[in-house]
DNA sequence: CTGAAAGCGCTTACAG
DNA sequence: CTGAAAGCGCTTACAG
């Protein structure tokens, strides 16, 4: 490794002390504008990188944020969680933070084991990015710096959560296709797999409620099992007018299946997705859709953990960010 | 943040030192066993936690390795770098080293800005995952810390860069069709947008050589500009008989504009494709394809990188790791 | 086998 | 405005 050059070495140079280079660099007060200038020249002509390291063993603080993915979106909706992370590591760069991407295996899932990065102390919080077992969410009480969960909540509430405002956006969704003059209208997921597909079931009813509609068990049709492993999907035999599909993936399976057994989608049956991601425009039927607000869930999860490695007695609870309706062509106006 | 317990801490429980804990907790020679067992169980019931900070400030080492991909492929082949960065990850854990993944964003490529994590020696070295531009290459030679390019090269050959093996995949792909009969072998991908195409076209190009066949102009149809934005493929008049695409989602969609122009696959024509990733099964067509050796290429990669953080001097220069034809239902016998 | 001393690069009081 | 001293948590010689 190259001999590195330190705030010491800046300061011999132009005869001054170390902690004048460090006041200068840091911009605080004590020096002289012109020596500022001067130092922060010099340190520049010098090469000299900023030591994190050494700060942080001083501070207490590491100035990383551990990002945690489960490895079964790596597989699934890759893309989404990708991107999820790529606005997080943005946003933690203003706060002078970095992110620290880790992709929590299966087996690390099931044997309950804290990213090493926790265990060595490298990230001041830990961002729980998509929806972890509940034995996991257990053993993250014991962890010593705050948590946040993005993109999923827990049931009990011990810990803040950013979320997107499934509930509502599958509500209006739900709404609209009422409006376009749907009345049997089906709902795709397996309602029992994460809150999220929960939550946009629960929105989907709260719309068929207040319009006094029946909820028909046949309607809900399950698209995976519990691990999240995609099932075939069996459409009832009273054909729904409208799908409201929990991702757009599922509603892109579905519109493919539909087509396979001749129905022309929208003209015979309506399908809106959730997520707003590659699958809703990959084939020709352009899916109405709902887009969540990543930059906005991203920056409040960070908003929160920033606030809580200050003081970690801060509570936030659950915070929703609302979603927005895409209008495409998978919607046809019932007469 | 809750007060942390450290080695000295330990060590006044015990009544040692804290060079003793030291030597035990890093298995280190000059501890009876019995004091070592003893000062570890200790440590486990204070929640020890490594404090890897203090450590790399004495040793000059930060134990993370900066992944840097570029922004471009967040939104295209997303997939593939997530679950590269994956395994990179969970390979660097066995060197006691963590991976930080930094999106390039598109301006920081195109104003050559340095990852911060560099300028802030958060990391002993960088893994480039994914071509960057040449003027980024031309920066990257400023830094100093081991570099390692990874899924790409430079055509200068300063750095050392793991590589699936694109050529000679390409040829043996081709070289199948070949057998199969085919004798009018298109090639789609533009060949001056990445290094990967160029050499997967070079490869091809090898094929039609040795088999004594004229490489026709009209056969070679770009599929992006120099961007990578995907553009639309124009069907040479004179039906190829045979595709050789340069990646599965161009192959992908080149199999739905022949379909739109009336054509079979395979029957009217062949495809193969490149990646086997989601856009190899995606559709009914389910795509003969190449799938790349990540895993081995990340340890390649990683295990170079390792080598040359102890000695910078060390060269590996182009290493190129074989990939894989997975046989699927897209290609014809041709009689 | 065990530990006192020095030092890694920085920052924080504090003194001048 | 400037800097000497102490200390963050650890490791590395070195002495006993």
């Amino acid at each position: 490794m190259s001999q590195r050059v330190t705030m010491k070495d800046i300061a011999d140079r132009l005869g001054v002390s170390n902690v004048t280079v460090s006041k200068a660099l840091n911009d605080k007060e004590g020096v002289s504008e012109e020596l500022r200038t001067k130092i922060k020249k010099t340190a520049n002509e010098m090469g000299y990188r900023y030591n994190t390291a050494a700060k942080s063993i001083r501070k207490g603080y590491n100035y990383n944020i551990g990002v945690v993915v489960a490895e079964k979106f790596t597989n699934d909706v890759q893309s989404f969680y990708f991107k999820f992370y790529h606005h997080i590591s943005k946003i933690l760069e203003n706060y002078q933070y970095f992110g620290m991407l880790h992709i929590l295996t299966y087996a690390e899932e099931r044997e309950l084991m804290l990213p090493k990065m926790y265990n060595e102390m490298k990230v001041d919080g830990l961002i729980i990015l998509g929806q972890i077992s509940k034995a996991y969410i257990e053993i993250l009480k014991e962890v010593d710096v705050p948590v946040v969960f993005l993109d999923f909540y827990d049931e009990h509430g011990e810990f803040d959560c950013v979320i997107s405002d499934n509930f509502y956006s599958a509500y209006e969704i739900t709404n609209y296709l009422i409006n376009k003059g749907h009345t049997k209208i089906a709902f795709v997921g397996n309602i029992y797999a994460t809150s999220s597909i929960q939550d946009r079931f629960l929105g989907y009813y709260k719309s068929l409620l207040e319009h006094g509609m029946q909820l028909d068990k046949e309607y809900i049709i399950s698209d995976r099992d519990n691990d999240g492993k995609l099932i075939d999907l069996s459409i009832p035999k009273n054909l729904p007018t409208a799908f409201v599909c929990n991702c757009d993936r599922i509603a892109y399976n579905l519109a493919k299946k539909l087509n396979e057994q001749g129905y022309r989608i929208p003209e015979d049956c309506s399908i809106v997705g959730f997520d707003n991601d590659i699958f809703s425009t990959l084939s020709d039927l352009k899916l109405t859709t709902v887009e969540v607000n990543m930059k906005e869930m991203a920056e409040t999860a960070i908003k929160i953990i920033m606030s809580k490695v200050q003081d970690s007695n801060k509570k936030y609870g659950r915070v929703s960010i609302k979603g927005k309706i895409i209008y495409r062509d998978s919607v046809e106006q019932i007469k």
